[in-house]
DNA sequence: GAATGGCATGAAAACGTTGTAATTCTCCAA
DNA sequence: TTGGAGAATTACAACGTTTTCATGCCATTC
């Protein structure tokens, strides 16, 4: 393979000037330029990646971190799903601005996160994304030497992060229900102690009593959980009854995610309930496999993975053209995505004639 | 970042004595190697690939091309989850061989394939794994400059590639089902035109006739289909009636995919079956969060996904070692993953008493 | 006791590129 | 004609590694 010394001796000039040329400097004399292309052609030169790095220009290298465990022992309810949808919102805003992006997976510990991130820097890559499977706070391993962006995660030390608006979702979701004439909600949440379950609570709740609803038309379960990595049907199911029993029973039930809503639907129609007509139902994550599944399809609100993804590479970009970023944590809106498994109550087509 | 004058001003030796203890070669006293070891930990310091790059080695970096879509215009009927286990099966094995992965995504145009090829090319891959969403036959761009491995698809020229096989998991699932006793059989089977469908279809009644089951003991649907996106619930409970309805109807169905059989169940148990009393079901693909959902727990074979994108991975690594690969296409097999939606046909203990 | 050979180590030269600073060239004004 | 400013170009030193060769040391052999 011919090297810079090969073209500048074709072309009678110095190895600089190849070099300017060949990065598009200024000050080159057009006929010189040309003369150095058409040694570069000739020879099919290009330049030697190796050298390159180590002279520390640009690598157009983005490095990705996905699968990292929290330090904080938090169980992961999450499959690794939303990794995919993070990995590829950050591909596309990468090939949009020319980079290429090297990933690498953090099974399991978040030890490997340091020795990652060491790997990365050893092939110069320019920033580094470090993605959670869920929203959670983590803790980065010491001072990175290279900028990083956090996707679905923060940490105490204001690095950089784009986070789901979970509280808004649940918000949303619940103002869309109210302003549909719903009075009285229900929502089975997730397990306590993720952070996603009490921001989306703190919004169920702040939606119902901003817009009027009091509490005692309120019913809330949590604490869904996975035990031995087997579906608790049985767990469910009895939160499930505690919701919707009783004569003053929600017209409207909000879940966790959008699998809950799935296994929910046996036990509603067990209990003689029509969805929509006796009871709309809201989702959470927007897989598109399930909700679809649903009869009827089901309204969830959508987690933005991939939008998630997608800022969190802007941002780092962002930082690395040294612009200025003030808020260190973005949140990125979830919206509803409206399908069959939501009425309004005044438009109601069924048999039941349970209004309040 | 620290480099190896570091580690060596550390350490008390010489740059050359700590690029042999890196490098693994001989002629090192153990309390040197040891005392090497441990001020290159300290340090935190991993060779810098530009300048390992100059010296002739490879990059050690591979890339990763996935969601490519065929130029055949089979519409794909997979939901991209395949790429993510694929992923992280050739991450896996990356990382135990030392080697980064760059990924890029060839969103629904095959023409870009070629293109990020030369992305790749120009960031001095070794080699490139092409990972297809679902298993099929592609044509590459032309003869490419670097060693290329395909996975979940293959070409006609010869190329490199690993496949699920198909055709032994349906097979497998089929003499799984005999075994356990069941003479009369059924199978709903995924779209036409796909190869999946054919090979699989073949397994069924391969493995039927070298069982000794008549055709007339069978019965197949297929050509489920998405419609406009939307989920033909209809269509699935048609095919599904026109196999489970009759005084000859099967003691177990297989169905096309996981998804299918969840939402097959509704039909069923409308129809006053009982799984897996009255009727044995099986899936397809291990979609761990769909077959736990399902009650009773989905039996299915499983598209090993993981080990084909590991697998890839080892074959890219043993041609870039220059080791010869007799056969082109490896076939992965697809085990069965019991659960409890079949049983013997001896053992029932529900209902019903149709056996044959 | 000197010569030999193997082992452990070190000094310095590559590798191909870009940055820095110095040098030459060009052209215009005084 | 001569400065001189600024453009064009060059020489050379990095960058961090591996490679080549040289060296010191010790045990073995004559």
């Amino acid at each position: 393979m011919a090297n810079i010394h090969d073209v500048a001796r074709l072309a009678s000039v110095s190895i600089k000037t190849v070099s300017r040329v060949i990065n598009d400097e200024a000050s080159v004399r057009e006929a010189t330029r040309e003369k150095v292309l058409r040694a570069a052609k000739e020879l099919n030169y290009l330049p030697h990646r190796g050298a390159r790095m180590m002279r520390g220009r640009g690598s157009e290298l983005v490095g990705m971190i996905t699968g990292a465990v929290s330090a904080s022992g938090v169980p992961p309810s999450a499959s690794g799903l939303s990794a995919i949808h993070i990995v590829r919102g950050a591909l596309q805003a990468c090939r949009k601005a020319g980079k290429t992006l090297m990933i690498a997976d953090a099974i399991g510990d978040w030890n490997e996160v340091g020795q990652l991130l060491g790997i990365f820097e050893a092939h110069s890559v320019e920033g580094v994304i470090i993605a959670s499977d869920f929203h959670r706070q983590v803790v980065l391993p010491l001072p990175a030497s290279v900028p990083i962006v956090l996707a679905n995660c923060f940490d105490a030390a204001g690095t950089p992060a784009v986070v789901p608006d979970d509280y808004q979702g649940q918000y949303s979701a619940t103002q869309f229900l109210i302003e549909s004439g719903h009075a009285r909600l229900g929502m089975l949440g997730l397990e306590d102690g993720l952070l996603a379950s009490h921001l989306r609570r703190q919004g169920f709740f702040d939606a119902c009593r901003e817009h009027g609803l009091p509490v005692s038309m309120l019913r809330f379960q949590s604490g869904y959980t996975q035990e031995g990595g087997k579906t608790p049907i049985r767990f469910l199911a009895d939160a499930l009854k505690r919701i919707i029993q009783g004569d003053d029973a929600p017209t409207a039930v909000m879940f966790g995610n959008d699998l809950m809503a799935l296994k929910a639907v046996p036990h509603l129609k067990a209990a003689g309930l029509e969805v929509p007509d006796d009871l709309s139902l809201v989702g959470f994550d927007n897989d598109e496999r399930i909700c679809e599944t649903i009869q009827p399809a089901l309204t969830t609100v959508q987690l933005p993975y991939d939008a998630i993804g997608a800022i969190a590479a802007e941002r780092l970009f962002a930082m690395l053209n040294g612009e200025f970023n003030e808020s260190s944590v973005a949140k990125v809106p979830c919206e509803i995505v409206r399908r069959e498994s939501t009425c309004a109550i005044g438009v109601r087509t069924g048999s039941a004639t349970s209004a309040a």
